[in-house]
DNA sequence: CATTTCACCTGGTGGC
DNA sequence: TGCCACCAGGTGAAAT
């Protein structure tokens, strides 16, 4: 489901609502593929741990955690403010979290209830289960980075040096996350259709000219979907369960033989890479 | 190594 | 209403 403005979001959410409350027992489904640290060590690791913040790095949710000291001891005010833990979640195609209440209904496909101090609960639900949900003790292991460049920030050199020699289609390019990291379905054939490159060209044999066109295009789109809170194509909300808006504003994602908004050809379907791909064949070369 | 295909899952939609 | 085929925001392993 979610791509990095949704993905941003959410991270966002989480920050801002549970900064500073303590995660006071953790539960977990029975699905081992879910998780890439085994749900036993996830208990574990998160109990008693103060949650010092959340962000994003490409479609990975990281959370920081500080020391799992309890309440009586007497360094645990500056202490706990230096990570020594992460809770990272990856949504996959269908991942939610949610904060709520213990009391609230318990949805089917609920995999992570997280207690916290405030009375509140942070919930893991994802009917598809291509989520993933990993805990890293920072005292044994390194924070979490993954290889992909971010797309909000990269420069016009970097981002032609990612795609130089390269036979691959553009699109596919941009959809490896060990490139670019964050960018899925929905954005890459949005950012291509403003950048005016057709989703089957050699990512090699872009001109240095589209390439800051597709770089910059890129940006736009992001930002743009990231300030109306993404896309919710089906059931996406964000961590206070409110839909995002950006689907509204969809040039050809999902559109097929819709008119082009900018020319009214009728918008054409692909498939590329294994997913379906929505170009305009008047206005992308 | 670079690139493509497919399995992993459940649920929604639309045709018959 | 039921059944079925097809589609879906993502990855990573296996095949080519």
């Amino acid at each position: 489901m979610p791509e990095l403005p949704e993905v941003e979001t959410i991270a966002c959410g989480v920050d801002e609502r549970l900064r500073g409350d303590r995660i006071i027992q953790a539960w977990f489904s029975r699905h081992p593929r879910l998780f890439k640290t085994p749900a036993k060590n996830q208990s574990e690791g998160l109990a008693g741990r103060t949650l010092l913040g959340a962000h994003r790095t490409g479609k990975h949710i990281v959370c920081e955690l500080g020391s799992a000291s309890g309440p009586g001891a007497g360094d645990r005010i500056r202490r706990a403010s230096v990570p020594e833990a992460q809770w990272i979640v990856h949504l996959g195609m269908t991942g939610r979290l949610l904060v709520t209440t213990p009391e609230s209904p318990v949805e089917s496909h609920t995999h992570a209830r997280l207690c916290l101090a405030s009375g509140r609960e942070l919930r893991f639900v994802d009917p598809r289960r291509f989520g993933r949900l990993e805990f890293r003790d920072l005292r044994r292991e390194a924070g979490f980075s993954g290889p992909g460049a971010e797309p909000l920030s990269i420069g016009p050199e970097a981002f032609a040096a990612l795609f130089h020699g390269r036979q691959l289609p553009i699109k596919a390019a941009l959809l490896n996350q060990t490139l670019l990291a964050g960018v899925g379905n929905i954005y890459a054939d949005e950012s291509l259709f403003h950048a005016g490159i057709r989703p089957r060209r050699q990512a090699g044999r872009l001109s240095r000219t589209e390439m800051e066109r597709l770089r910059l295009a890129l940006r736009e789109v992001l930002e743009h979907a990231i300030r109306l809170g993404g896309s919710s194509v089906s059931d996406y909300v964000d961590a206070n369960g409110v839909r995002g808006f950006f689907q509204l504003e969809h040039c050809v994602y999902r559109r097929t033989g819709e008119p082009c908004r900018r020319c009214q050809t009728p918008i054409r379907r692909i498939l590329l890479a294994g997913r379906g791909t929505h170009y305009c064949p008047q206005c992308q070369h």
